[in-house]
RNA sequence: GGGGUCUUAGCUCAGCUGGGAGAGCAUCUGCCUUACAAGCAGAGGGUCACAGGUUCGAGCCCUGUAGGCCCCACCA
């Protein structure tokens, strides 16, 4: 027998006192297991830095669901977390928290700093995975792990020494993109792109040998004029040939620099000449490479411009700009400035604009390792979801330049290479080497450079499981089923995990990819501090339930697509969790002994109700298994609420207040199944109040996340019965229609006649009469094969299947229901022209599948029925 | 410049391999029916952006047009 639950439903105290019930008994535990399959899932780990937001809600959610999901179908089911070390967003904090002290980095030192930074994240890394405990997230926190602890470093030391001997890291003299504000060097992906209205200056270079003869160059950039060591034109352009090879005077700095001819050059754009600065411009540096220009770096790593800048050393690039414009139209060579709007490369994470330098960085070699990763995708050894994410993919590693991965920052990865400060050997090891193997000598030092943060990432699905060591999880979890995580870093993240799979483990790192969207506000716009339209999840936790935001950001959406988000959304799916508590609040206090039922005293209505909730189940386990979580639960929501709640509840009533019922222990019984049913189908997606009433419904159960998940089962199915009851939906449907077109209240009775000349039908409403009376707002059903006994004025209904009649027309207007016959009798003979129109259709009939010919067939039928009934019943009326 | 995606009810969105247009919210009507007014029973509301095409049949497939959003990209 089962207990009493609260009259109201209260998600706060219910989901902190249940989340740690589950995590002190271990239920989201998973050992290996040979006796079971495994099912893997690497959480997406959050940045120390990092506070919960909807992105992570929606993450985490996804997550949960499908590792709940799988852990009842009976998987061990591993859901591994933890934290990022974010490297610059980290340092960036530490350094502004140092700040507030007076505390400089560079005065702390290496080692002091170090030292603070992992005070910080002891302090505050934590926070974020404690807010996903609230969201209900079920991982194996006894596996938690962090991209900068032993085993994750050990595995980032492992990759790089591993690639370097491979050839596929090496150091090089390239251009980069450099951050001037966070002085580091990031990688093409950290670039963002920016429309900014510029100008477009154009400038005149004087010919050397040729008073008063000049070139016309036009840049955005005129203070990277200090840097230029040559001026390109298109070999083909008519206009130019007869300068290449000659020299032009770069003014302001009296250098003499060469007229080149390179088929980089635009004929059509601008003037058809650029100055070419190989240290301050990725394409200029591709020229520069070709023609062996020098590289002349003006700047400094603030973006000041540096010694060789003249009378502009000190000064800001911006200041620079300022002043060699001012400094050109004095010396009359400013030809003109147009407005031109153009892309500019900013940081991701400080927006600060990009500028390139040429630095010695370590790179990862990527046209080899990209190979498998592409392969995978094209052969479908890893499926992305939705599909259309594969486009996105190849259009990045069909485009992929070498990964820039040496960061000039504290907080990371050290990269493990050593400098002999004798005769300059680079020896690369996961431990420092006592001595130089080329010389022997005994001094060796690091370099200074840690990682970039997406290098340890990158290793997650396999260093969480204890790689490089050969652990029995690594071969018994590995490779991890889905990774479930926004395409927003798809580049960043997911193909490199693909191709470090593939390279380190010869293996797919997981099997499927479900990429979910963003959460946006209600206006569409991208949540964001600086608009401050964010909304805390948190919040919504604490006004409604984890159930209810859950809900909220599952239902109506379909993979891969951006949502809105709205209040009114999660009111919604909190009237879904009270109504699912209101429910089992009923059957709960209707609740009796059952024990020695059997399956032969059900009634057509359960076995209505049981197959029902068959079918849902097959339905949803269905949509489960693709990933269509926001199906599944739409589904399953519509059954619970209409089908049960509305529906079945409502029928049962009279069986459960009638002591005398032989029925009611059936009644009983089917009510408690199909609830539980679907209480185990439900929680996946709301995890805390199915597991309380499931607990409080029938004792001996601990827990609803480790019960059986609900499959279809024979005996359950009932199709007969579920036809039946659909016969008397249908009319008890129709007797509310005209009772509301009529305004009739359901403190009302009338007397219901139910005529059918058929005696199956006649047979499913006497059986069903009971339920039908109270449904139908009746006092007293009688079912008969004629009218006879039925007043002439009495009010009907139309059925498919038999004529409803209820004389209350005293309350009725005899216009008002020719009215609604006659409107009936247009849309059946509407139907019914359709109908006849497709079977008189030859290449219909001859190419359509049968079962569609038949179905089509039945409805002919069907309406002509109804149409002769409709007929009838107007002549009567106007007569 | 390349690619993706969207345009369905007043609003926000579903609609799987082509086979009689859906949900939630909002609106209107009637109900405080002893689980739930965070509820119940009904109703209205859509040339599925536009124009062609394929098909017996198109919201769905193809082509083009218009508008919105996103990603990638080295035109100085």
């Amino acid at each position: 027998m089962s207990k009493e639950l609260e009259k109201t439903y209260n998600p706060a105290d219910i989901e902190a006192r249940l989340y740690s019930k589950w995590e002190e008994k271990k239920y989201f535990h998973a050992e290996v297991n040979p006796n079971k399959k495994p099912f893997t899932i690497v959480m997406p780990p959050p940045n120390i830095t990092g506070k919960l937001h909807m992105g992570h809600a929606l993450d985490n959610t996804m997550q949960d669901i499908i590792i709940r999901f799988k852990r009842m179908q009976g998987y061990e089911a591993l859901w591994i977390p933890g934290t990022d070390h974010a490297s610059i967003s980290t340092e960036v904090k530490v350094i502004n928290a140092l700040k507030e002290e007076g505390i400089d980095k560079e005065e702390l030192g290496r080692e002091g700093f170090l030292k603070r930074t992992w005070e910080w994240k002891e302090e505050y890394g934590g926070t974020i995975t404690k807010q996903l405990r609230k969201l209900g997230s079920s991982c194996d926190w006894d596996r938690e792990r962090f991209t900068m602890d032993e085993g994750c470093s050990d595995a980032v030391l492992e990759v790089f020494c591993k690639l370097y001997e491979k050839g596929l890291i090496y150091k090089g003299s390239r251009i980069v993109n450099w951050c001037p504000v966070c002085q580091t060097s990031i990688s093409d992906a950290e670039v963002e792109h920016e429309e900014q209205a510029g100008h477009f200056w154009h400038i005149k270079y004087p010919i050397v040998g040729e008073e008063g003869k000049f070139v016309e160059i036009a840049t955005t950039r005129p203070e990277t004029l200090l840097g230029d060591s040559a001026v390109a034109v298109h070999p083909d352009d008519e206009r130019y040939k007869d300068i290449v090879g000659k020299m032009v005077e770069l003014p302001l700095t009296g250098r003499q620099i060469p007229v080149i001819a390179d088929s980089y050059v635009d004929m059509e754009f601008g003037t058809g000449v650029v100055k070419i600065t190989p240290a301050h411009d990725p394409n200029d540096f591709g020229v520069g490479q070709r023609h062996n220009l020098p590289e002349i770096n003006i700047m400094n790593d603030d973006a000041t411009i540096n010694e060789l800048g003249g009378k502009y050393a000190g000064m800001d690039r911006y200041e620079a700009r300022k002043a060699i414009v001012k400094d050109l139209e004095e010396l009359g060579l400013l030809v003109k400035v147009e407005d031109h709007v153009h892309n500019v490369g900013t940081h991701d994470r400080c927006k600060t604009t990009v500028e390139p330098m040429i630095k010695k960085q370590w790179f990862v070699k990527m046209d080899e390792l990209i190979k498998p990763a592409v392969e995978a995708v094209k052969n479908g050894d890893i499926e992305l979801m939705p599909e259309r994410m594969d486009k996105t993919y190849f259009n990045w590693t069909d485009n992929i330049r070498d990964w820039c991965i040496s960061r000039q920052l504290w907080w990371g990865h050290r990269i493990p290479a050593y400098y002999c400060d004798e005769c300059g050997e680079t020896v690369v090891a996961k431990t420092a080497p006592a001595v130089c193997p080329k010389c022997g000598c005994t001094h060796l030092t690091q370099d200074e450079d840690t990682l970039d943060t997406w290098f340890s990432s990158a290793l997650w699905p396999f260093s969480t499981l204890g790689w490089p060591e050969k652990t029995e999880e690594l071969s018994y979890f590995y490779p991890t089923d889905v990774l479930v995580t926004g395409y927003d870093i798809i580049f960043f993240w997911v193909i490199r995990m693909i191709f470090s799979g593939y390279e380190q483990m010869g293996e797919k790192p997981f099997g499927k990819v479900l990429f979910h969207g963003l959460v946006r506000d209600s206006q569409g716009r991208k949540m964001s501090k600086s608009l401050g339209n964010g909304i805390d999840p948190l919040e919504v936790i604490d006004k409604y339930g984890a159930d209810a935001l859950r809900f909220t950001l599952i239902t109506g959406n379909a993979p891969g697509n951006d949502m809105r988000f709205y209040w009114e959304r999660v009111e919604a799916s909190r009237n879904f969790a009270n109504k699912v508590w209101n429910a089992s609040r009923f059957i709960m206090m209707n609740d009796m002994d059952v024990s020695g039922f059997s399956m032969e005293e059900l009634t057509a209505a359960d076995k209505w109700i049981l197959s029902k909730m068959n079918h849902i189940t097959a339905e949803v386990t269905e949509n489960m298994e693709k990933y269509e979580l926001g199906i599944a639960v739409s589904k399953l929501n519509d059954f619970i609420w209409e089908e049960f709640c509305d529906w079945y509840i409502e029928m049962v009533k009279p069986r459960l207040w009638n002591e005398e019922d032989t029925t009611r222990r059936a009644a009983v019984w089917t009510l408690k199944t199909v609830l539980i049913n679907s209480l185990k189908l439900l929680h996946p997606y709301m995890p805390f109040i199915t597991e309380e009433i499931f607990c409080n419904i029938q004792d001996e159960e601990e827990t609803i996340m480790r019960s059986e998940w609900p499959v279809f089962t024979e005996k359950f199915n009932f199709p007969a019965e579920e036809n039946h009851i659909e016969v008397i939906k249908e009319a008890v449907r129709s007797i509310r229609n005209v009772r509301a077109g009529m305004n009739v209240p359901p403190s009302k009775k009338a007397k219901v006649y139910v005529v059918s000349e058929e005696q199956e039908v006649r047979d499913i409403f006497e059986h069903g009469k009971v339920f039908f009376a109270t449904l139908a707002y009746a006092n007293e059903v009688i079912v008969q094969a004629d009218k006879s006994g039925i007043g002439e004025d009495a009010v009907s209904a139309v059925v498919s299947k038999a004529v409803i009649y209820m004389p209350f027309a005293e309350l009725v207007d005899v216009d008002k229901e020719i009215e609604r016959l006659k409107a009936e009798e247009k849309k059946l003979s509407g139907e019914l022209a359709r109908v006849n129109g497709m079977l008189g259709n030859e290449k219909f009939v001859s190419k359509a599948p049968q079962a569609k010919i038949d179905e089509e067939k039945a409805k002919l039928e069907k309406y002509t029925q109804m149409m002769e009934q409709v007929k009838e019943r107007l002549a009567q009326l106007t007569k």
